[in-house]
DNA sequence: GAATACGTGGGGAAAAGTGGGGATAACTCG
DNA sequence: CGAGTTATCCCCACTTTTCCCCACGTATTC
């Protein structure tokens, strides 16, 4: 499972080296594509199988009520590249994801259960502190949720 | 069962000893975890997988499609660290929650049944005068729900 | 009042992250 | 088809961080 958050550089050859906690998890490759709130999102070869299998799923099934939803299915797809760990345990982003997600080279490197993200880290700060200025809502979230 | 209201200090390496009274629940590993009212929480590892076991129970679209949600998700797990015990009982807070819960140097560990909150020493007795003025209320209310 | 137990602090070895050089492969353009 | 250019990846060296270990101090107990 991938918690926690960490920082890391990403250099002039646009490598970016993974937590060596979560290595093991994307040792068999990985998949980094455009996600939402202008991150990336960093999944397992496992989880993004998954993943693609499920946002089908909801494609179609929204696709008569919702016209924006191919579009989304698109957004999600279509940036999505293949990566591999270097030997020091390095990812390679291609340019386009780096300007999507605005990358300088101050990154911060997020587990979320099954997928990683990559966000800029001023971005990163900045929503950081609204969400916990709304923790009131975070805790109506879980009270919902029944956690 | 983890009960009792400890004080120690966080050094400057980041690391806080365990009262050893909790460190046999601690043993196997444990998370810590952003919690509410600018605490935080410690969770021992079965505790934490009943989490997360509730947490992946939500549907994809409600998890993944709602930003509120994602927000939610990004405060819980992003937020989240697992930590284990070195040779002298200690764990290592990492800077970011350091600073969510505004620790400074006196920290008290306080049990709380299944879980252990840590909180900044001024702002645990600030919230502890608060609550015992407002103990009547809280009688009133447990009064209420059938306690 | 010595002895044990627990919390606290710091020094040093090992590991993780960072950056750059150079070899090999791929791609392009004449 | 070949030469030049670009890109990719591996390797080495350096810096920073982490973590293990030892030692000290205070408090408690017998």
């Amino acid at each position: 499972m991938l918690i926690g958050e960490y920082s890391h550089n990403l250099d002039d050859k646009g490598r970016l080296s993974i937590p060596k906690k979560f290595r093991p998890d994307l040792s068999e490759g990985a998949v980094v594509t455009k996600g939402l709130d202008n991150c990336l999102f960093v999944y397992t070869k496992d989880e993004w199988k998954k993943f693609t299998e499920k946002l089908s799923a909801l494609s179609f099934a929204q696709s008569f009520a919702q016209s924006n939803s191919r579009a989304f299915f698109r957004f999600m797809l279509a940036g999505a590249m293949d990566v591999s760990l270097d030997k020091q345990g390095r990812i390679i982003l291609p340019d386009y994801l780096r300007k999507f997600a605005k990358l300088n080279k101050s990154v911060v490197i997020a587990g979320l259960y099954n997928r990683l993200e990559l966000w800029d880290e001023k971005a990163w700060s900045q929503y950081k502190n609204k969400a916990e200025e709304e923790s009131n809502e975070i805790a109506e979230k879980m009270a919902d949720l029944g956690v």
